[in-house]
Parts: C-alpha cells; sequence; structure tokens
DNA sequence: GAATAAAACTAACGCTGGAAGTTTTATTTC
DNA sequence: GAAATAAAACTTCCAGCGTTAGTTTTATTC
C-alpha cells in the first residue's frame, strides 16, 4: 500500500505516541517497530518525518521541556523564580522520568530548552548575579532536578529487611522506603531546592547586596517558603 | 574448543573489560559480543559468570561506587563530611559518566552502593539529624551528584554562535561553554554543594541546635571551605 | 496533463541478547 | 584410580532491533 490519500502519519502524532509508549514500557522497551504498530504503520514509514530514531526522542525531550514554566523570572525576585521554576521543571521531569536520562544530556539544538535557558540566564543576570554564576546556578538547578527526576530514590532500597539485617547496621529502616516513596522523593526535593536557595542567598548578600524583599503578598506560595 | 585447563574469564576480568568499554564507547555501543570479543572468547561464555547483561552493569556500577570514600564521616563534623564525601562522590562519577544514568536507580542489592547508604545515613543521625532528615538529605546528594555527573553541563550548548543569535538574546555567549567545560562543570558543582550545606546548616540550626564546630587545623580543605 | 515529489509498503541487511545443544576438561564421589 | 557429575568454552539458532533500498500509489508542482 503506498501513499495514502490521506496523511497517516505527522510528527506531532508521532511524538505523542513516542512519549506515551516511553512513559509507559520505558526508553529499553521503546523500538521504532513498536512505535509504527501503535501508530497502525510499518517501521520504515517512521524515516519520511524523522531522520532517525534519535531524531524522536529529541522531539520528545523537547516536548517534556516544554512544559515547564519560566514565568516566574519576569514576575518575581530570583529567589521565588528559582524555587517555582525548579518546582516546575521537577514536575515536568517527574511526570516522564524515563526520558530523563536524555534529555539530560543539554540543550543542544531543541527550541523549548534554548528557550527555558534564556529566560533563566536573562532572569538571573538581570537580578544582579554575574554571568559566570549565572551560567552556575543553572547548571546547579540542571543537576538537582534532573538528579531527582531520574527514578525514585525511595524505590531504590529493596523491600526486603533481610538484606539489610547482617551488614548494614543503619539501614535497618530501609525496606520501609519505597513505601513512602512520594512523601520521602517531595521531601527530599524540597528540602534540596530550599536549602540550595538559602545557600545561593547567603553568597549574595556576601559578594553582590542586599536580597531583593520576598513578595509581601500573605498568600504567596514562594514567600512563605522562603521565609527566615 | 569446549573447556579450557585455564580458565579464561573470570566475573572480576569481565567487570573491568565492561567497565573499560562502556567509559570508552558509552552505553548505547555496548554489547555482550564486544565485551566477549575483547576478552577473547564468545558472547554466551559470558553466561556462564553472570545471569544476563544487566548483571553484568550491576557489577559495573557497584565497582564505580565502591570508589567513594565515606571516611569523612568517622573522622569530621557533617558539614565537613558531606562536603568531602559529595567530592569524592562526584569524582567517582565524572570518571565514569556513561554508567551514571543505570547506577543512578538507587543501591538495589549492590554492596557497594548499600556501605554507602549506611555509611552516610549512619553519620547523619549520629550528628543529630532526625532519621526522616537524614533520609532526604542522602536523597538531595544523590540528586546533585548524579545529575552533576550525567553529562557536561557546558558541553550540551552547541559550538554555533547563529543557533543562538535569533531567539535567545540572552545565550549571546552560550556557543563558548564548551570551550570552558571543566570550569563551568566544576564550578558549578562546587557551587551548588557549597550552598547546600549553607542551607542545610541554617536549618540545623534552626531545628536542632548548635552547629558542630569546624576542624581547627589551619590547613584542613573543609574548613577552608565553609567559611562563614 | 506530464513531471516531480512525497508517503506508505516490502524485503533485506547487519547487529543485538540470549537459549539450546555439543564437546572437553575439572571436580567430586565412591 | 575410575566413574559420574559439573563447569566452561564453543556453535547454531531464534526473535528482535534500526535502518537502507526499492516499489507503488497519490499529491503537488510546473
Amino acid at each position: 500500500m503506498p501513499r495514502p490519500s490521506q496523511a497517516l502519519l505527522s510528527r506531532r502524532r508521532i511524538v505523542e505516541t513516542a512519549a506515551r509508549l516511553i512513559d509507559a514500557d520505558g526508553l529499553e522497551a521503546f523500538s521504532t517497530r513498536r512505535l509504527a504498530g501503535e501508530l497502525g504503520v510499518r517501521g520504515p514509514s517512521l524515516y519520511n518525518h524523522f531522520a532517525n530514531k534519535d531524531e524522536i526522542l529529541d522531539a520528545v525531550a523537547d516536548a517534556v521541556i516544554a512544559e515547564v514554566d519560566v514565568s516566574v523570572f519576569g514576575t518575581h525576585g530570583w529567589r521565588e523564580a528559582l524555587l517555582g521554576w525548579g518546582t516546575s521543571y521537577r514536575d515536568a521531569l517527574a511526570a516522564h522520568p524515563n526520558i530523563v536520562p536524555y534529555l539530560a544530556q543539554g540543550p543542544g539544538r531543541r527550541p523549548a530548552a534554548l528557550a527555558m535557558a534564556d529566560a533563566v540566564y536573562g532572569g538571573l543576570v538581570k537580578a544582579g548575579w554575574p554571568p559566570a554564576r549565572a551560567t552556575h546556578i543553572g547548571a546547579v538547578m540542571r543537576y538537582l532536578v534532573a538528579g531527582s527526576a531520574l527514578g525514585s530514590f525511595a524505590r531504590g532500597f529493596v523491600e526486603d529487611p533481610e538484606l539489610y539485617a547482617a551488614h548494614y547496621p543503619h539501614l535497618s529502616q530501609a525496606h520501609r522506603l519505597a513505601g513512602h516513596q512520594r512523601s520521602v522523593d517531595e521531601g527530599a526535593f524540597r528540602l534540596g531546592l530550599q536549602a540550595l536557595i538559602t545557600g545561593l542567598a547567603a553568597e549574595y548578600e556576601a559578594t553582590i547586596g542586599p536580597l531583593p524583599p520576598l513578595e509581601p503578598s500573605a498568600d504567596s506560595y514562594y514567600s512563605r517558603n522562603l521565609q527566615r
């Protein structure tokens, strides 16, 4: 069956289906044939729309980053912005953990990833951070977020009390971690993000000047969490 | 040629060779046949020593973690310990970035990874951190270290000025990042680690009590870097 | 309307991890 | 020490992988 009268595929449809498969089964189980099957076509048909499998993965990764909200850099001080952006960034990645090893390689030529980098770097420099420091901060945030989204810390511990009993005296409760996955993982990320911002604030005061005031709004999510 | 009189393979030899191949060519290019070829045998021979390819990768990952030095938890305060361990952890992973996506999944049943978790958690609890907080801190450190070792932040930016010119006004110098890979990546990690520890210290003082004094030794690497 | 391009298919290639079967040697059992 | 058993190497084979080349039909361009 050669070219159909109505297009069966589009880049968008391919990317959406690929994202769904990767979310459901992971990167290792993802194959061009599997994807083609889900789309009701054959493997080689994908090559009419993407040069290779990597290009599909690239597009999936950028679709994930496109979900990240960087608007706080235009509306809040740098501390609230880091908190809001970091949270949104981690939410986006945590919703799609299986693609994280792939997208953590850097923006490359991906439009959404570059737009995010542009907004973050620009916002930090505007806040008074020297350019080199702004770069470092962007990098650290990526480390923290990508690291936290790579896979559950809590679920990395096997639910078998016997495993820990003989040789790991302090890990007697480690088998319970997986059962508290969400609270452990989110609690850890929240702690890390807040501690990092607190530490950066100390450096800002020591090397740049007084901190910009936090939003006075009583119901502001950001001010509540950066109270000192 | 059936069973040789002298053993051609050992688990240790397999793991060392696998680690070398992964370091040289990456995880995607790593195959059981490639590994077998390097060892002078055929692919299926590996299955006499490891159940499957994943088990080989597991052993490689644990060999990397075995390089991490956690002894500072027994000799220094928790701040110096986090700094020293975090640095050693990142050094070990940065020396083997290609296996990082694999080992970041958590300790599982790997002896070295469990021993590391045991030492870190035990050290933090002994320093006064509540158990749940100690878990969070362990998780955050993994986020930061694994995230920073996943691949170079600086090299994630393409060395093409034209890419950034039209749509990313703040990224006019981004094409230069790759040329400063080492200083950017290490500078960022150092900043993140120190800021994180500073922030954690603030929480320790606010919720637990006075900080343990830093080592008085004038030449101590740790005290010099945690000065406030 | 003819020529060109695009999008689907099939067939094929070389590669992958691993199972099954065979052969020889080491180790265990008596 | 001989026989039985186990182990470690090989070969053959399987089903799956990403991708290329060629064919056919339809859309688009001139």
